[in-house]
DNA sequence: TATCCGAGTCGCCAGTGGAT
DNA sequence: ATCCACTGGCGACTCGGATA
C-alpha cells in the first residue's frame, strides 16, 4: 500500500461514523429484543386466558412446551419454566403500553430477575427504568435489587431521559450478543439462504392453507418430468372453486425477466401432466423476495397470448371470478411481510 | 491450547394453598 | 389430615468468549 496523506479530519469523521454503526446495531438488537419480549407477553397473557376461562393449568403448559419445541427446535425459550415466566411476565406487567415503553426495552432475562426478585409494580418501573439509563449489565441489575438500591436512593422517579441505552454500555452489549435473538430469528450459524428459502415457502403454504380460500395442497417440490429432465416445483396446489392447479414458484431475489419464462414452462408442462380435461387452465404464482419486500404476482396460460414481461402485471387485470378465490398480491405480501424480522 | 469466567437456560425442590 | 397441583426461587449445567 502507498501512502496516503489523510485529511486532517479524517480522525474525527472516522469516529463518528463508527459511533453511527454502533448505534445503529443497538437500534437492530433493540428492535428485535423488542419484538421477541413483546412476543413473550403476548403467549403469557393467552396462557392466562386460557387458565381464567378453560381452567388451564401446569400440565397443559407442560405439553405447550413440548409442542412448541417440536415445531420450533431451533428456537430455544419454550420450556415449560420460560412460559411460565412469561405467564407471569403477563400477569405484572397488565398495560401493554407501559410494556412497550419499558419492559420490552429490555432483554428477557433482565425481566426474569424482576419477576422473581421485585414483586412492587412501582418498584419494578424504577428498576426498569434505571437499568435502561445506566445500561446495568444483568448481574448488576441483580446486585443492586439484592442491596435495596430503590429503597436506600429511589422513590423519586427518574426523569427517564434516555429511551436507548448507550451503544457503549453493558446492557447495550448484552441486547447485541443475546442468543435469544438470533435464534428467534432462526439466524444462527447455519442460516442460510436455503433455510430461509425453505421458511418462507412454509409460511406461504401455511397462509394460503388458513386462507380458507379453497386451496388444497398437492405437494411441496413437487416432482415433474418433461423430456426427461426433472423439474421439482415449490408448491403446488388444487384450487377446489376454481377447479385448477395453482403452482407457486419462490424466488430469493429481484423478479427477472427470465422467471416468467420458466413460470410459463411450469404451466405448460402441468397442463400436459397433471391437468384433467376439465380442470381449468393452471394458475401461476412467482413470489419474489426482494430484499425489503415480497413481490407477488400471478399468471395466466390461459390467457390469449402468451406470457410475456408484461403480464407479471397481471394482478390488477385478473378476471374477477379469480380476484375473488385467490389471494391478492397485497394480502400476499403482507402475510408474508408478518414472516420478516422487524425493521431496524 | 487449556482454563477460567460469565451469561443464559432449565430442572428440581420446598413451600403454599385448595380440594377431598 | 392428607394429597395434589402449582409457584417461586435456587443452583447446576452448558456454552461461548476471554485470557494466559
Amino acid at each position: 500500500m502507498s501512502t496516503l496523506t489523510l485529511p486532517s479530519d479524517y480522525p474525527q469523521f472516522l469516529t463518528e461514523l463508527k459511533g453511527h454503526i454502533r448505534e445503529t446495531q443497538v437500534r437492530a438488537a433493540l428492535a428485535v429484543n423488542s419484538e421477541l419480549v413483546q412476543l413473550y407477553w403476548r403467549i403469557g397473557r393467552s396462557i392466562l386466558q386460557q387458565e381464567q376461562q378453560q381452567g388451564w393449568g401446569a400440565k397443559v403448559v407442560a405439553r405447550l412446551a413440548t409442542d412448541l419445541r417440536t415445531e420450533f427446535p431451533a428456537i430455544t425459550g419454550f420450556s415449560a419454566r420460560n412460559l411460565r415466566y412469561m405467564k407471569a411476565f403477563a400477569e405484572q406487567w397488565a398495560d401493554e403500553a407501559i410494556l412497550q415503553q419499558l419492559a420490552a426495552k429490555l432483554p428477557w432475562f433482565h425481566n426474569c430477575i424482576l419477576l422473581d426478585k421485585v414483586k412492587n409494580p412501582t418498584e419494578r418501573t424504577w428498576y426498569v427504568q434505571q437499568t435502561i439509563e445506566n445500561g446495568w449489565s444483568r448481574n448488576v441489575l441483580a446486585a443492586q435489587v439484592e442491596s435495596g438500591l430503590y429503597h436506600r436512593q429511589g422513590r423519586a422517579v427518574s426523569n427517564f431521559s434516555r429511551t436507548l441505552p448507550a451503544p457503549q454500555s453493558e446492557l447495550a452489549q448484552q441486547i447485541l450478543k443475546d442468543p435469544y435473538t438470533f435464534d428467534f430469528l432462526s439466524l444462527g450459524a447455519e442460516a442460510q439462504e436455503r433455510d430461509l428459502e425453505r421458511g418462507l415457502l412454509e409460511h406461504v403454504r401455511s397462509f394460503l392453507l388458513e386462507l380458507g380460500k379453497g386451496f388444497a395442497l398437492v405437494g411441496s417440490q413437487y416432482h415433474l418430468e418433461v423430456g426427461g429432465q426433472d423439474y421439482y416445483l415449490d408448491l403446488v396446489f388444487y384450487h377446489l372453486k376454481l377447479r385448477c392447479f395453482v403452482i407457486i414458484d419462490l424466488k430469493m431475489g429481484e423478479f427477472k425477466p427470465e422467471d416468467s419464462g420458466k413460470m410459463n414452462f411450469y404451466l405448460a408442462a402441468a397442463d400436459d401432466l397433471l391437468r384433467h380435461p376439465t380442470d381449468q387452465p393452471t394458475i401461476g404464482l412467482v413470489l419474489c423476495k426482494s430484499q425489503n419486500r415480497v413481490v407477488a404476482e400471478y399468471a395466466l396460460r390461459g390467457l390469449s397470448q402468451p406470457i410475456g414481461v408484461a403480464e407479471w402485471q397481471l394482478t390488477r387485470a385478473l378476471p374477477a371470478e379469480l380476484r375473488r378465490s385467490l389471494p391478492t398480491s397485497e394480502e400476499l405480501d403482507a402475510a408474508l411481510g408478518e414472516s420478516e424480522p422487524p425493521e431496524a
